[in-house]
DNA sequence: TCTAGTCATGAACCGGATTCAAAATCCGCG
DNA sequence: CGCGGATTTTGAATCCGGTTCATGACTAGA
């Protein structure tokens, strides 16, 4: 019986129809206007059918945002092939999540609305699951990089468990999202380039942690230059420009 | 005619009565249930009163973030005027950060969901305006720590701004609570005293910047120590048990 | 072709934010 | 002290958009 696997394929299908329409609706004309009747009729569905696949329409937002988390999560799988050392692969996560946000602003946006305990709470408890398990390998990748780190002598960790560790980087990309999504606030603080000032601050906390080869921090050309290269060797297909 | 002055404080004690019953609720029953005809209920006037106080709801929540703005510059004012070394002084934003954090909970939650773009944007321009207006004296007291280490000689700034500086540490504890407060994703990752980790991260990024005098990072305890002595100098009201 | 089951539909429902016309209150003046 | 216009408060009515569910259409197997 291969109808019913059509069937479950279709529906899937379609779920992704809607979740791709939604990120149009709200590149178009912003989160706070998304609205599910004029969604469903984008799709060309009645607004049952929709409701079919999403409990509500903040389990659509975490939905859509557990998806972007797994392209987020190819990218950093592409970042662990890399033939490179510990060091420079952990600064290339940080730079594959620059890109990433670069490229789909909103999807951070939605993120961060989504991620609010109030929108949160409003989505069904299988979407936060499955939100929560598309999250995993990305920690898996990252801490298997400060296992190579150890393992090669880069770093110490001094008592840390490597998920904490990674906690720091983790905090401060995220945190730097924000501010720079925080209207106001940073063109307030005299910020002009905010993503190569995440990169610098990256290094800082690399070289906190006395993860060699350290960076020089007055070298600003060199972090460049990684930069540079990183979106060559790495993500050649995604940096068209800068 | 002190009429129109009187009238002014009366209204502006209104304000403080619904942003305080409004916290109430927020704290009692959670964000996602705040209604703007319980609130007025509480407070024993018509939600019509309640409006010509806020334009909207989301109006009120950016208001109640503003105000707890205000109580966080209070404390980091306490720290700019702390007598200790400027490295010191700058590990005691984070903690002044932490405690606020830890101390009122749904603030932090209420600002995440407010400062997000929907709600945002749905506030008035005149609230995000006073929003802006009320962080400014944190970003002077910050940089003015940045300012004194420099003429210490005990930091260099490489080429940043001091503005830019502080970014770094902003976005590491923003970044942090955020993770704290996203429900299951540090659960998931092994960290059982966030706010300890925190700490030795803000310490970990410092020693990156080279700020002087560097903390030791196998000394845990020597963190420990800075925390409680801080906790007992500045904060000795607000922090009875740890 | 028929039938039971599954799925799609969209008008109706409903909760809650927002508005606004009427009522109450206030204030300065005679 | 009382009057009249301005200001403020009130809460029932409105409006909006998310959600439901009775109805009809479609499907697959008999």
């Amino acid at each position: 019986m291969g109808t019913k696997e059509r069937k479950q394929r279709e529906f899937a299908e379609r779920e992704r129809q809607f979740l791709d329409a939604a990120y149009e609706l709200i590149s178009a004309n912003g989160l706070l206007n998304l609205q599910v009747g004029k969604l469903a009729e984008k799709c060309e569905y009645a607004v049952g059918t929709l409701y079919q696949h999403f409990a509500s329409k903040e389990d659509l937002l975490l939905a859509l945002t557990t998806q972007q988390s797994q392209a987020h999560t190819d990218m950093f799988r592409r970042v662990a092939q890399w033939d490179a050392r510990p060091r420079d692969r952990m600064f290339a996560i940080a730079v594959a999540d620059m890109i990433f946000v670069r490229k789909y602003p909103e999807h951070f946006r939605i993120a961060q609305y989504a991620l609010c305990e109030v929108v949160w709470r409003a989505a069904s408890a299988d979407r936060r699951r499955a939100f929560l398990d598309a999250g995993r390998p990305i920690g898996e990748i990252v801490t298997g990089i400060v296992r190579d780190a150890v393992a090669a002598g880069d770093l110490a960790l001094n008592g840390m468990a490597p998920e904490e560790l990674c906690t720091g980087l983790w905090a401060l990309c995220n945190g730097i999202h924000n501010l720079v999504h925080a209207e106001g606030v940073l063109e307030d603080f005299a910020v002009c380039n905010s993503y190569a000032l995440m990169c610098r601050h990256v290094q800082t906390l690399l070289n906190g942690l006395g993860w060699q080869p350290l960076a020089d921090p007055a070298d600003v050309r060199a972090t460049e230059r990684l930069i540079e290269r990183i979106s060559k060797e790495v993500f050649h297909d995604l940096c068209s420009a800068n």
